[in-house]
DNA sequence: TACTTTTGTATCGCGAACGATATAAATAAC
DNA sequence: GTTATTTATATCGTTCGCGATACAAAAGTA
C-alpha cells in the first residue's frame, strides 16, 4: 500500500468532505426558504450585481451553463429570479432579481452568522483564515489554468 | 450589501469549487480506467482493508449508505467488486476487491503526481500542507459533531 | 416466546454537475 | 454578401448526493 494511496493523505478528499459537510450546514436553513446551496450561490452573485447573462453567472461560480441554466430555470419557476432575452446580445437570456428574490436577503440575514457557528472551531481564527483563504484561492487559480490548458 | 453575503468572503464557496476544480483534475486519469472519482474514493478505502461491508465504507467516506449503495452496485457490473451478503451478520453487504480492482492500484499509481502537479502552487509546500490538513480536518471534526446534533 | 426497537441495505425522487450534442445569433473570413 | 466560425443557451444522459421511505435481520424488552 504505497503512502500516496493512503486516504487520510488526500487533499482532495478532506476538501471534498469539507465541502459537502458544510453545505449540510446550510441546508436546513436554506430549505426553511425553499432553496438549495447552489441556488443560494446564485443569489449571492445577483445580489452583489443584479440583471446578469447566464454566462457571467457560471463564469463567477466556475460552473458550466449547462448547470446554472435548469438551475436558473427551477429559480424562475419558483418566482426568485426572472429570465429575458438580451437586448444587444439576443442569444444571452439576462437572469434578474424579482422582489423576492431581493426579499430574501432580509430572510436570509442570519444564515452566514449561523454557519459561521456551525463551523467554528480553533483552526479558524482571524489570524487563520486570511491564509487559508490565499490558499484555496491560489489552488483554484492553478487549477482553472491547469483545466484550461488541455481544452 | 452585506458583507458576510459578498461570495469573495465565503469560505463554503472556495471550498466547493476547489473540490470541484480538483476532482476535475482526477477525472481523465480516472475515466481513461472507466472510474469516477467516488469511485476511486472507494477504492482507496478498500486497498486499505479490503471486504468491508457497505456501511463501514460509507462511514469512511463521510457519505449515506445510499449513496453508496448504487455506487457500488456500479463498480460490481464493471467487475471491480463482488458484493456478498455478510455471514455474521445477514444484513450486511461485504464488498470485496476482484483481481481487476486489486490491479487497478497499479494502473493508477501515477494519479497521485500527475493531480499534484495539477495543484502544485506557491501556497501548497511542505511547510503549509500538514496546517491546511489539520484545519480542514478540524473543521471536519467540527461540521460532523453540530450536525449530528440536530438529528 | 412474542413484541418493539434498532440497524444495515436498498429503492425512489429530485437537484445538482458535467460531457456531449444541438441550435440560433453574432462575428469573422473570404 | 455569402460562408465559416465562434459564442450563448439549451437539451439529453449518466452519476452523484441525500432526504424520505421500505424492509428484513438483529438486538432489546416484556
Amino acid at each position: 500500500m504505497k503512502e500516496e494511496f493512503r486516504l487520510d493523505n488526500q487533499l482532495c478528499f478532506r476538501l471534498y468532505t469539507a465541502s459537502r459537510l458544510l453545505t449540510q450546514a446550510y441546508n436546513p436553513l436554506l430549505s426553511a426558504h425553499g432553496l438549495t446551496y447552489p441556488q443560494y450561490l446564485v443569489l449571492l452573485v445577483l445580489w452583489e450585481n443584479d440583471a446578469q447573462p447566464v454566462n457571467d453567472i457560471a463564469k463567477r461560480l466556475c460552473l458550466e451553463t449547462n448547470t446554472v441554466t435548469p438551475l436558473v430555470q427551477r429559480m424562475e419557476k419558483q418566482g426568485i429570479v426572472t429570465r429575458a432575452k438580451g437586448t444587444n446580445d439576443a442569444r444571452q437570456i439576462i437572469v434578474s432579481l424579482t422582489d423576492k428574490g431581493q426579499q430574501l436577503q432580509t430572510a436570509l440575514t442570519d444564515v452566514p452568522f449561523a454557519v459561521g457557528g456551525a463551523v467554528a472551531c480553533k483552526s479558524l481564527t482571524p489570524e487563520t483564515v486570511p491564509a487559508l483563504f490565499q490558499t484555496l484561492d491560489d489552488m483554484i487559480a492553478q487549477l482553472k489554468k491547469n483545466l484550461k490548458r488541455d481544452t
